[in-house]
RNA sequence: GUCCCCUUCGUCUAGAGGCCUAGGACACCUCCCUUUCACGGAGGCGACACGGGUUCGAAUCCCGUAGGGGACGCCA
């Protein structure tokens, strides 16, 4: 049997940290498993899906990597809805209820205050044809419980109980009669034959129902895996700043590798080490279902970002080219990457030594008369690898100083900074000209 | 409020009664390398939430407490 997964996101935002742990870990188990995999969009909340939202999610699974075998809509599958939503209904699976929202809220709020679970209480069920007849407003519909034991054996969280006597009736069709969430995500999986569903353990009580309503449906249950929820390096609930953490802002405000966020998401949680990876194949060699936990991990951003930096520290020249080609640095060729590469965080930090080989640059210079005598000796062109040496010996013997004393005052004057790349290297890049000016500054 | 899950070094975790003086990875500290920072190499610091049981023996099993996460929508 061939293993098909999806990745169900709905378009109602962009596409964010939490959810895309649930899209790498479905992907990966896929590819594992030499599998198929299904990106649905899960739009039937029509008011809030957008098309540039179901356009981020796409364009944010292209970016880390993730190519979908298969794409699907939900709005565009309103037949099938139709069809089962008949059947469902003739076998009496399905009820017509017609409380209004006020009184539902009424309802669950009384059950709350006795202490009782906010479980519908089925009163629908005892309405007579006459009384169905004269409301005054069409009903919605709700899938009824069997109030047997649910169980399933979760791939993440191991054997899973649940009583559906304590499970509240889930409305699947609106007053308006449009479909929701529970029945299209069924049918759906029953249709595209998935066989795992990888999802966030906020879906562990839907899944109890939804294994009922594949059977009602003649549909064998898919196999579960249900992942915890990330929580804030806080230790807080997934909050705002996390849920609002999308990849479309990972990579263009923070600028981050693609590699960086699937190599932390696909492992925070499991019992495999957190490292760089170069290539999703990597991933997908190493990628054990069996070693997430069921806690709930912490998402440590400064942990992303080291992940980030130590995936540049390993990038070659040809894998950046173009995008450095497109930052507008006219001339930046392999030596200068290799040169500051180790200095990086964040492929953007490279216009930083940009400047400094090209200026401007503020010099900093606390000793003018040692810069000035240090200036004097400048080795004669040709500058190449060698320079820095040449000039240093030369420095320390005109005014003979060493070590520290020597080399920081001069790494100032020439960069401003105290600290970054070799100047052995770096020298070359800034170049006589330049070199001379801040000197003299 | 009710139900479910979780709780081991700062962080992610290994651990399914003796193999645990609790292992690894990342972080941190020290040293080495480097005439800066970073990279790299070698060491080091560092945890079983708490309280009761069960047992010859408990990180591991049971009960309770505390803390955390999740669920309880005509959202997904």
């Amino acid at each position: 049997m061939t293993v098909r997964v999806r990745f169900a996101p709905s378009p109602t935002g962009y596409l964010h940290a939490g959810n895309v742990r649930a899209a790498i870990v479905t992907w990966l188990f896929g590819r594992k498993n030499k599998g198929h995999f299904l990106l649905r969009i899960d739009d039937t909340d029509l008011e809030r899906s957008k098309p540039e939202y179901e356009k981020d999610i796409e364009a944010s699974l292209t970016w880390l990597n993730m190519p979908w075998d298969e794409k699907a809509r939900q709005r565009d599958r309103g037949g099938r809805y139709d069809a089962m939503i008949t059947k469902l209904k003739a076998d009496g699976r399905l009820y017509a209820c017609y409380e209004t929202p006020e009184e539902l809220a009424l309802k669950r709020k009384t059950l709350l205050s006795r202490g009782l679970p906010p479980i519908y209480d089925r009163s629908a069920l005892k309405l007579t044809e006459e009384q169905k007849a004269a409301m005054t407003h069409p009903p919605h519909w709700r899938f009824k419980m069997n109030e047997t034991p649910i169980e399933w054996d979760d791939m993440v969280r191991g054997p899973v109980k649940f009583d559906g006597a304590l499970i509240s009736d889930p409305v699947l069709i609106r007053e308006d009669g449009s479909p929701l969430y529970h029945l299209c995500s069924v049918i759906d999986d029953i249709d595209y034959k998935i066989t795992h569903v990888v999802r966030g353990e906020d879906h562990v009580s839907n899944t109890a129902m939804h294994i009922q309503m594949f059977e009602a449906l003649g549909a064998k249950p898919p196999v579960f895996a249900h992942l915890p929820m990330i929580s804030d390096s806080e230790g807080g609930k997934l909050s705002k700043r996390l849920g609002s953490l999308s990849v479309k802002d990972l990579k263009e405000t923070e600028g981050l590798e693609p590699m960086a966020i699937t190599s932390l998401l696909a492992r925070l949680g499991s019992s495999d080490p957190i490292e760089p990876f170069a290539t999703m194949q990597e991933l997908v060699d190493s990628f054990d279902m069996g070693k997430f936990s069921k806690g709930a991990p912490k998402f440590d951003m400064e942990e992303l970002l080291r992940l980030n930096a130590k995936i540049i520290h390993n990038t070659p020249f040809e894998a950046v080219q173009d995008r450095l080609a497109a930052m507008g640095m006219d001339g930046l060729d392999e030596q200068f990457w290799l040169s500051v590469r180790p200095n990086l965080t964040k492929l953007s930090d490279i216009r930083e030594w940009w400047q400094v080989a090209n200026g401007p640059v503020q010099p900093v210079i606390g000793d003018a008369a040692f810069i000035a005598q240090a200036a004097a000796v400048l080795p004669p062109t040709p500058w190449d690898g060698q320079t820095w040496k040449t000039w240093t010996d030369a420095v320390k013997a005109s005014t003979g100083r060493k070590g520290k004393d020597l080399f920081m005052p001069l790494r100032q004057a020439l960069t401003g900074m105290d600290h970054g790349p070799e100047l052995a290297v770096l020298l070359p890049l800034i170049g006589p000209d330049k070199a001379r000016k801040r000197l003299a500054a």
